[in-house]
DNA sequence: TCCTTGTTGCGACTGAGTTGCAACAGCGTT
DNA sequence: AACGCTGTTGCAACTCAGTCGCAACAAGGA
């Protein structure tokens, strides 16, 4: 269940320009990555495409843009129940919060967009009084294909 | 908005002798180290905790501790945001998931159990047809006396 | 008490993420 | 088109969480 990609191509890069932020090279190439993605990337993933397009990119400046991203609201950070190490995973902010269910079997990770997610949101920034900037909802269990 | 408290002192160590788990002095400490937390521990706090309970406790012996019981379904692992850095957090597994909502201003950490969030993962089951062993909602904002 | 088998401490290791710093480059200004 | 301020980068060394192989050890059933 992936959801639509409905993002024109360099729309971070411009997100970032309107912002007043610098764009170099190697930002160029770390944007490009994350915004064609077609599954969850971890950092060293990253690096590793982003060289593809810019050889001279480093680790550090994976890890600096990608603060700079999660700054900027623009990227979420997931775990996905850690099921390859301790590592983090990246994926373009669009309009809508999504859940993340990993299947603990075969490691499928599939996206859920709820409304009574929306609405149990609402209900937090109200009851408890509590203005969210994030809201990270991880399901570890298991696939239609892997339950018995 | 914390939790009551309403379990009994060293039940963590008779679910554990009940399913045929040998009991060591290393996982009594660690045991009651966690039992007994009025707040969040990350596992260097618990190993700290639990040398002074039994002063040859090693590190290891915590991390391997902590996967039993996360593989026992006894206690949880969080992020909390990562406000503090990159490690995790463990509690010990109550009747109810609970939301775990963290201030990114004052670092309070705020619990919360909703009756949406139990009708939210109810429906996951049924319209993802997903078999859910783990559910972790946590949420990163401004709590009531951060906010603006 | 014995014996099997699971557990522990130890120390070295891995892998993710960070940092200080000198060189560099974006981009607004001239 | 060149200048210069200031934010950004590559590098290499570092920190920190978590893991692993192994020999010694101990829980608890026979």
């Amino acid at each position: 269940m992936p959801l639509p990609q409905t993002e024109i191509p360099g729309r971070l890069q411009s997100q970032l320009a309107g912002r007043g932020i610098r764009l170099t090279a190697p930002r160029r190439a770390i944007l490009s990555v994350i915004e064609t993605a077609t599954k969850h990337l971890d950092a060293s993933q990253i690096l590793r495409k982003a060289r593809t397009v810019d050889a001279s990119v480093n680790r550090s400046t994976v890890y600096r843009t990608l603060d700079l991203l999660k700054r900027q609201a623009l990227i979420d950070e997931l775990d996905l129940m850690h099921l390859n190490g301790e590592g983090h995973y990246y994926e373009r902010k669009l309009g809508r919060d999504h859940i993340h269910m990993a299947c603990l079997r075969c490691g499928k990770i599939t996206e859920f967009v709820s409304q009574t997610f929306e609405a149990l949101k609402k209900q937090l920034q109200r009851d408890c009084r509590f203005h969210i900037i994030v809201a990270r909802l991880e399901v570890g269990g298991y696939c239609p294909a892997c339950r018995r």
